[in-house]
DNA sequence: TGTTTCCATATATTTCACGTATGCTTGTAA
DNA sequence: TTACAAGCATACGTGAAATATATGGAAACA
């Protein structure tokens, strides 16, 4: 018994005649026949009655005729299922973030056009740090992660840059390398001239990161810089840094944060550290929904100016 | 998508194995490959992760697995079903029978016969003339029918003559053929003597039977037999005879009846008549249930001396 | 009685699933 | 680090099964 002689099964049971069954199904009347007979071998039971104008199904025909709908039909609508899922038009998207790739207009905005564009897709969001983001996409709990840098970089996992954005320097008000006219621009800094200041990092558990960038720089221009605080969100720096504990760097994208406590300053040109924004996923399921996002998130993040999103059909045009 | 490859799937799935799989279900390693790549473009998504040691399931397997059990589970239940039927153990089964096929000690014995070795089957009974019983067989409205002679022959009906038995004569109480003493046994009569009777038949519309075969016999000895009454039933017959009404030929398993008003008398060697018992069933549908009867209803009819057929367990060993 | 319709059978052909051989990657042990 | 083993993928040949073509035969219809 097979999907396919049931078809044909059904096909003749309903036109009455395996001729024109034959026709319907683009086959010719002789394989047909065949696979008629092939079917009631199977089942052990005469399905037709051979009139000599037509068929006409037997008892036992009537019953296989129910069950051959019902498996039909069992098996187009998963079909169906799937031809939706893998259209991405439809199912379950796991994203999680960090919280400083949340503090990004990217991410809300990717987020938005996405719930915008396909609302058959069915957002389900979390936060965590980005080890744990990473952890989870390997271990497919969900399907991809947006976060900063990688802490680590497992087999089977793809990372990419989305975008690229400058670091800047969180000094709390008042400090010593800032004018004490409050209104004037913040001054571009150097690295030189924080060596005397206890920085406030976000944690890195034996991995690379933002942390580990910073480091290195420093270590280029001469000096070791003092840590006098290790947080485990970069949202936490900044609630530090406005209360006078230390100062920290930051994506650029976050210094509307704490306005009122914190002036935000450029590094020097030469001394320019990235903050990327990195998209995470599993190597080779780029499939239906995430597809989709990962499509829409490329195209958002290679927008010039980040300017309003909310309406962002435009940007759908792929495939 | 196909059946092989749902059962192939699900095989993967839960060895967690291509290679393993490949043993379990019979085949080779590469084709099962190739079926599960078949089986992922045919879907449109990734079903497994391939790892150095073995393969996992991703999300879409996960829902495809339920899906693929839920179909194969369904179909193994259809062919079981199926199975059972062909096997003649369950099933309904539409026998109808003429009321002269009733009388029969065989009819009731053959039912009840199947009734005990076949408890499964779901008997549907009727009674009806040969005509309506042919034709109920022909549109499949029974599966197969007991009578006497046939009264037509269309194609694709099976009639199967199970056993013959004479006929008898049958004399109202005082007649002038029978000795005056009521205890003696009745005389072997011939059909010359009959010539002046008038005969109750049953009616026969335009078609062969009894009647007609009795008709060719009287010709055949040089007399047109006087018919004074046609009655639907062979059963009215004797109630007829029984009141004087004028006489009657019944196949001698009728004998019974009435038998402080009729005498029943033998027909002269040279002029016997046979009433057969004659089974009508569809051609080639010879199947399940029935083909389980028409196996029991031949042995039955080819016992020798009808005894006992209360426990017809031991006649049960075809096939 | 001829014609049409339609199912069955016979034979050729193509397609596809399977087997064999082999390569590639990765984890493991020497 | 090298050698080995496990396991999936690819390449290619083979055989069976499904299909197409051609034909026969039975029954309904004109």
């Amino acid at each position: 018994m097979d999907l396919k002689q049931l078809r044909y099964f059904v096909t003749v049971a309903e036109s009455g005649h395996i001729t024109r069954a034959a026709h319907m199904l683009g086959i010719q009347q002789p394989p047909l026949s065949q696979q008629m007979k092939a079917l009631e071998a199977s089942v052990g039971a005469q399905l037709f009655r051979r009139h000599p104008r037509g068929v006409s199904v037997t008892e036992a025909g009537k019953l296989l005729l129910e069950d051959a709908r019902r498996i039909l039909a069992d098996v187009a609508s998963v079909e169906d299922r799937f031809a939706q899922a893998a259209s991405g038009l439809h199912g379950r998207l796991a994203i999680s973030f960090t919280s400083s790739a949340a503090a990004h207009r990217f991410t809300p905005d990717a987020l938005r056009a996405c719930r915008k564009a396909y609302p058959g897709i069915d957002l389900v969001l979390g936060e965590d740090n980005a080890a744990g983001i990473i952890d989870s996409v390997a271990s497919a709990r969900i399907d991809c992660g947006l976060l900063r840098v990688p802490t680590s970089s497992p087999e089977g996992i793809s990372f990419e840059t989305l975008l690229r954005e400058p670091v800047v320097v969180a000094l709390p008000m008042g400090h010593r390398l800032l004018p004490h006219k409050g209104t004037s621009r913040p001054p571009t800094l150097t690295l030189q001239n924080l060596a005397e200041d206890g920085f406030i990092l976000v944690r890195r558990p034996g991995a690379p990161g933002l942390y580990a960038n910073l480091l290195q720089l420093c270590r280029d221009q001469g000096f070791e810089p003092k840590i006098t605080a290790e947080v485990p969100r970069m949202m936490t720096n900044l609630n530090l840094v406005a209360a006078g504990a230390g100062i920290s760097v930051v994506p650029a994208s976050m210094q509307d944060t704490h306005r009122h406590a914190i002036v935000y300053c450029p590094l020097s040109e030469s001394e320019q550290l990235d903050a990327p924004m990195t998209l995470a996923y599993r190597d080779g399921e780029l499939h239906g929904p995430l597809r989709k996002f990962v499509t829409l998130a490329r195209k958002i993040a290679a927008q010039p100016t980040p300017t309003k999103f909310a309406d962002a059909r435009h940007l759908i045009r792929d495939e």
